[in-house]
DNA sequence: TTCGTTTAATGAACTATGTTCACTATCTTT
DNA sequence: AAAGATAGTGAACATAGTTCATTAAACGAA
């Protein structure tokens, strides 16, 4: 009998109805503050529900975590196109930078917050690590070509995603109140195309 | 009659009580796990007094951020004896970027938290926008001298700050464990080497 | 010295949060 | 139909930050 099967399926239903909602509260107020008495009240079910399906806050946001680098992963994806591999460094730069300015809550959460790396460091970074392995095969083919100006690759990888990260992050955590607030998003931009130029030959 | 002085002096100096016993408490345990409560129990005193000397916790922090900048600053400081505008902002490089390993605590609260931006943009950021003068004008020098390949100076000081500051952020939250853990310290400065080599000339 | 006034200090109480668990109600299997 | 399994419940607990009526002490004027 399917029984097994249709109550693993519902299961499964009720999990991503949690996540659902906890994704939509997410993005719209953050992290923080999107409460577990909040998500129950918006599905219309008690706290401890919740805690039938996700051990406790932390899974939930490794959960939100995991959509976030497969939406970073579907960007990535399409600069695979380019060719010619300092092409495709610039662009995944300039990617990368675009989807941290555009999504400020699943950037947090992936790069920022300390709450997810606390524990567990290694399942929910399968999908991370997808993300960076890009970054290093790309690097790595700028440095076959003689390319790019540093000593060897994994210096260039920790320098790159530093670079990019650091305007994402400064910016994301209102740390460049110095700069001209109505171009600074420009500005970020050109940074990206400013430094990949005088890293690259 | 100095009465009135005498109270100010015991009021600034029941602030710096607090004051202290936040920062040891801070440094050891960073600032989510200390407590108001943990800090009146600290000085002996009912969690009620602390208020009379802060608002509210983020005042407290505000004070810990302005300790972090003068020791920063006080590193910075050192470094103006370099009359190459390229030296110095090599070894500015790598002062921040050890300021930040050597100082998690604070660098978090200067530059990573999310909670002391929130609200006054202004008064806190003075000993802060010292620290960021310091880069501009070592940028600027160096700009002038056409020793950096940038177009303009705001986009290196752009990027260079977001560099710096990617690497320390990265790493202090923990998201370098694809690196190997027992050189990541040493590959972190020696990014820094490599990628202010590679924009200088 | 005495007495009203000011103010530092108190800590119980309030709000909000994540989390747990004894209990209920419903569904499944025998 | 009875027994067993389990999804769902929500009161209760722990821990936060914050407030405020109350107390006690210090002060200054008469």
């Amino acid at each position: 009998m399917g029984t097994i099967e249709r109550k693993e399926r519902e299961k499964l239903e009720m999990r991503n109805v949690i996540l659902k909602a906890a994704t939509e509260m997410f993005l719209q107020d953050g992290f923080e503050k999107t409460s577990i008495r909040g998500i129950a009240e918006k599905i219309e079910y008690s706290v401890g529900t919740i805690y039938i399906y996700f051990k406790d806050k932390t899974e939930l946001l490794n959960a939100l975590m995991e959509q976030g680098f497969q939406k970073m992963m579907g960007v990535f994806k399409e600069l695979k196109k380019n060719e010619d591999p300092v092409v495709r460094l610039k662009k995944l730069g300039y990617a990368y930078v675009n989807f941290g300015l555009k999504n400020k809550e699943y950037y947090d959460l992936m790069f920022i917050m300390k709450k997810p790396m606390e524990m567990s460091e290694d399942k929910k970074w399968v999908s991370g690590m997808n993300a960076f392995n890009f970054l290093s095969e790309t690097v790595s083919a700028c440095m076959q070509d003689n390319r790019l100006r540093f000593q060897d690759g994994n210096s260039a990888n920790l320098a790159i995603w530093g670079f990019v990260h650091g305007l994402v992050a400064l910016y994301t955590r209102k740390r460049l109140i110095m700069f001209d607030q109505k171009r600074i998003e420009k500005d970020i931009y050109d940074a990206v195309n400013n430094l990949t130029d005088a890293i690259t030959k």
